[in-house]
DNA sequence: CCGTTCTGTCTACTTTTGTCGACGGGTGTC
DNA sequence: GACACCCGTCGACAAAAGTAGACAGAACGG
């Protein structure tokens, strides 16, 4: 299966991705930790995906001790809005916005979110006004 | 590479799966010549990807004259949400936001869906409120 | 010092996914 | 009827992803 963007993590390997980003630079040890307690990964495996992150470029690591820390090397904004235009990709005209109205509501965001959300949301209308009034 | 939740369909089938769901149910013929314009892949690899889509439940056939009619088995819907809450769940609370906000941008929304949008959020804020309110 | 423990590297094995070519049965056409 | 075409099914094979055991050296407790 020769092409396959190898920056994208795989899903196994955005488990272990979103564990960094929510928890910052980990020491391996507590990775493994973590992610036993939600999975029943083997050390063995987990040690491997991370191996494979630091091959693709996702994480970095810095020698501490007799160990590493793992830290993202890029950020997470950047791979989730990758993979967020590759999921509107699969949508159509008929099925983007019914799609986008179902992430909303499990997005879970807060009031002030939900408000910078709803601003967005009137520039855009603005400047579709325009643009459909114009042609 | 045992449990991939076997419905979830691979970036290749996904290709496929979207012709299908944009074009309404459409012959072999037909899937294979759309799909050779966009890209270069075989015949006889297209004809695999139809026949994991059906294995696994995404496509459904109908026998029509000596060959096969494919449509949709599941909504396009479904499995579009399924793939969103995937990609919600490697978000965390600091990146769901600028997430959404990413994806409405780039959804290309146009007026109406954006008032719906717009309609779904103003909802979603009364209820947030409450909540906050009450706590 | 010496065995125990932890850590990282290697190697390896199984499924999936990506891609196809080879076949075998219909159909249509001179 | 003989031959060229479509079409679907099989079988294959390489690369990627998932999963994990084995091993070597550093660090640690006694």
């Amino acid at each position: 299966m020769p092409p396959r963007a190898q920056e994208d993590p795989t899903p196994a390997e955005w488990q272990v991705l979103s564990l960094v980003w929510k928890a910052g630079p980990l020491p391996t040890r507590q990775i493994i930790a973590t992610l036993q307690e939600q999975t029943d990964w083997s050390t063995s495996t987990i040690k491997t995906l991370l191996r494979r992150l630091v091959d693709k470029g996702h994480l970095s690591t810095r020698a501490v001790g007799n160990s590493f820390v793992y830290s993202a090397k890029k950020s997470p904004q950047s791979a989730l809005r990758r993979a967020g235009e590759t999921l509107l990709g699969h949508a159509n005209e008929a099925t983007v916005a019914p799609l986008l109205a179902h992430l909303v509501k499990k997005s879970g965001l807060n009031r002030d979110e939900l408000a910078e959300l709803r601003e967005l949301i009137d520039d855009l209308s603005q400047d579709a006004a325009d643009e459909e009034g114009k042609s």
